[in-house]
DNA sequence: AGCGATGTTCGCCG
DNA sequence: TCGGCGAACATCGC
């Protein structure tokens, strides 16, 4: 599912669910989701605790001793706290076993997904070349960055080193919820545009946070309920429109979403 | 049964 | 040298 909101509700469960206990064994299923060795991974984890976490953008970050463990969910990821008893959950990954008789799995469908171990939170950003997280971004920095960006808009929402955590789904809400074409030139927008932009961004992205990612309880006057083909504007009642760009399919209102600003 | 998919990376182009 | 953009990647559900 992981866009920032979700990557958020999985930061709460992991919180809530796995932190400080010790991790008595894991078990890897498929290594092709590792971008270390699996000796690596064991060594990290093994008879030590997940001690904290931090969300950045769409990635997770679960401070072990000095190091950091890295969940990457791809389109597909999830993870799932569950007890011995019951089975195994379907597409699991990688196990981690606590002693208290539960267990953590990352799970990935479709192996878009990676799990990485970093020194460091700032060797991490500085390799991915991620820019301010989405939700903690202020304004000031959002123009500053906006500055050296030429492209089409929808395009520079989804840069994740301009501004990360932002999918494809919420940057149509969010160009939604502001009534920009997403094709527009992000250099073409007005002082008043780009204010309503930002602030629009973290609106929507905190609806998705509340709603803990869950799309199917969007409210009806989003534009996530009405994401298909010959479906209808809530706002206008005009057809929804879909458009591809840079191999993603958008979809937006071709009339309350007109090009020129 | 083929198409489409909420992600990142890489390589080409200007 | 860097930003922008399209293609590629893996696999399953609809």
């Amino acid at each position: 599912m992981p866009e920032l909101p979700e990557v958020e509700t999985f930061k709460r469960y992991l919180d809530k669910t796995s932190l400080n206990q010790t991790i008595k064994s894991i078990k890897v299923i498929d290594d092709r989701v590792l971008d270390i060795d699996g000796l690596s991974l064991k060594e990290l984890v093994v008879n030590n605790k997940f001690e904290s976490s931090t969300r950045l953008g769409k990635y997770l970050l679960v401070n072990i001793g000095k190091k950091y463990l890295i969940f990457h969910f791809g389109m597909t990821g999830d993870l799932e706290y569950y007890n011995n008893k019951d089975h195994e959950p379907k597409y699991s990954k990688v196990i981690f076993h606590f002693n208290n008789g539960f267990n953590l799995t990352y799970i990935s469908l479709r192996m878009f997904g990676r799990l990485d171990i970093a020194e460091s939170i700032e060797e991490f950003v500085e390799k991915k070349n991620l820019g301010t997280d989405a939700y903690k971004m202020n304004f000031e920095e959002f123009k500053r960055a906006l500055k050296r960006r030429t492209g089409i808009i929808k395009n520079v929402l989804l840069n994740q080193s301009f501004i990360a955590g932002i999918g494809n789904i919420y940057s149509d809400e969010i160009l939604f919820k502001t009534k920009v074409h997403p094709k527009t030139k992000i250099d073409s927008l007005s002082e008043s545009k780009t204010k309503e932009l930002f602030t629009n961004i973290k609106e929507v992205l905190k609806v998705g946070i509340d709603k803990k990612g869950d799309l199917s309880t969007f409210p009806e006057y989003f534009l996530i309920p009405h994401r298909k083909k010959d479906d209808y504007c809530p706002i206008c009642n005009s057809g929804i429109e879909r458009i591809e760009l840079s191999g993603r399919h958008g979809f937006y209102c071709p009339n309350c979403q007109k090009e020129s600003i």
